[in-house]
DNA sequence: TTTCGACCATAAAACGGATTTGGTCGAGGA
DNA sequence: TCCTCGACCAAATCCGTTTTATGGTCGAAA
């Protein structure tokens, strides 16, 4: 049944969210979930497979996220523009609600890997694409777009740094300023 | 004595390279300097203070270096690229010297953040100048200068994660392709 | 097919004694 | 007065051992 699963789902995310993914045990899921230890190992392979359940589920709904946010958007640069905005505060929200794990991501858990790489490679395609458009209506000049989109993304990974030491920023503004600064490198000159 | 303190720093350093700060004793740094260990205390309050001493000798050097760099190049870009690119290479190497270091990046040593401050306020008055000098000759065209100076701060910090991640990346030409599109985006069109 | 209590192997914590380590002090040398 | 160091100390760290907690299995039963 698919109701138990999504028992087991929201109290480990409960439990994460309090006391990270290590300190907390099968047995407390267990308890918040109202069944015993054994009957989660029907529905799950192993502690880590919850864990991966959960973190593919939240990556589901950010790509939807920013897929909605880019399609609510026009020009290539408003549609980049929101895809970025979008990403950075969603992360922020993310690293907000998941407080507890920024601790433990030193030790990290090999599939998070695999998960960081399809959304690297689901970003990269994003990029691409609207970069291309952009050329396509003549908005942006002709260029090397692997070059532009991995600049793009080393914009990013400068603008998520805040976030990771904890950094009070306006995410907002910064990521609005530097894409206007990188849009103006790329645009058709009038 | 001077020659004295340098041995002690030489000592310090060698064994930090090789073992860390943590791992690295009194004892040890007393033997490698040829020195009594009650000696050292002569010359250093204690040992974080021989830490920060080399922090702080290193930090200055790298100061020296990127102004060198800037001193070495004629226009306003190539300023800023010089300053950039030196920077990260000169990272790279730091990070690839005291890799042991890296290790113990958790327990941050409080006078780290001193001269961590110091030179981003360092490099902030060094962009900044770079930056107003290009608007000057009309270069750049006239903008918020603290704005560009941050963006230019994140893309930075951008182009250092593969350094902390221990990713191998090409920094130079990242570094490069980057201040170009930066620098489109910023300079008077023609 | 689903649930669970009893059970297991191992990992993590708790413990406590031995050792190490950063740091002090006063005596003594230049 | 400046400098050096051996003897010493309190606190931290190490390390082997025991205890406890934890992830995971299995067979019975619903």
């Amino acid at each position: 049944m698919d109701e138990k699963k999504e028992r087991i789902i929201s109290a480990t995310k409960e439990l994460i969210v309090q006391y990270g993914f290590k300190k907390t045990t099968m047995d407390e899921i267990a308890a918040k979930a109202r069944m015993g230890k054994s009957t989660m190992y029907y529905y799950f392979k192993n502690k880590e497979d919850i864990f991966a359940e959960i973190v593919r589920i939240d990556s589901d709904l950010f790509r939807q996220k920013l897929i909605d946010a880019i399609q609510a958007a026009y020009s290539p640069q408003d549609k980049i523009m929101q895809y970025v905005r979008t990403r950075m505060l969603h992360l922020k929200e993310l690293s907000n609600y998941y407080k507890t794990l920024t601790n433990e991501y030193l030790d990290h858990y090999f599939f998070i890997e695999k998960v960081r790489e399809d959304f690297y490679s689901f970003e990269n395609k994003i990029l691409s694409d609207l970069i291309n458009e952009g050329i396509q209506q003549n908005i942006f000049t002709p260029c090397d777009i692997d070059v532009v989109v991995h600049m793009i993304a080393i914009a990013i990974k400068g603008l998520e740094y805040p976030l990771f030491i904890q950094k009070e920023q306006d995410l907002e503004r910064d990521s609005k300023q530097m894409m206007e600064i990188i849009f103006k490198g790329i645009e058709v000159r009038a």
